[in-house]
DNA sequence: TTACATTTGACAATTAGTGACAAGTCAATA
DNA sequence: TATTGACTTGTCACTAATTGTCAAATGTAA
């Protein structure tokens, strides 16, 4: 099945919990404007804030920093048709460190 | 065989060619500080520096341009435990696009 | 020593990212 | 159809990160 991404995962999460955008951002403390933005991939959310959103929508924070992390590289690559390779160079160049 | 990374790649070439950090430099029009930066991973290329070098070394520049691109990733996933994980997921993302 | 290649550190310039605010859309309902 | 509440959008200011230059330092070979 195709992947969710990060604002995808914890728009989820948030409808699943009823929880309003602004009640979100008041926990993270930032703007409500922010965390929409963040949730429709506008923007991007930052490390500290993705461990605060794994505890409020109770979702592990390794998986949810998992999605984060890919989001980065999906930006990266996904103009790139040389993108296969690099994550295959790139995961050869990781273990062997 | 242990992966090279960018800098290394093109300095290796750059050597290969005998050429100087100074002609490399005029070559892509940057100082020549900024060159021997870039060989020793202290400062990245620009993506239209890196056809410039494969032109200059004679190396294909797909394949150059996945060493380059394989550096970003590196720097994002080195420190990180869930590195492996991630790469699966964005590969899976990247695949049903 | 001189000459040349490369590296280093400090700084300036440029670019990208972060977040707030105000105004806007949209839907439900009084 | 006016009001309300949730969410979205555009713009701006601020900050942080990146890119590049310059001058000085280091290394090296003749």
């Amino acid at each position: 099945m195709k992947q969710e991404n990060f604002g995808e995962t914890i728009r989820r999460l948030r409808e699943k919990k009823g929880l309003l955008l602004r009640q979100v951002a008041a926990a993270l403390e930032i703007d409500t404007a922010l965390i929409s933005k963040i949730e429709r991939g506008e923007r991007k959310a930052q490390k500290e804030q993705v461990g605060k959103l794994a505890e409020l929508l109770e979702i592990n924070t390794e998986e949810l920093m998992v999605t984060w992390l890919s989001d980065k590289i999906v930006d990266l690559l996904e103009e790139e048709p040389l993108a296969h390779k690099v994550l295959k160079n790139s995961e050869k160049r990781l273990k062997d460190k």
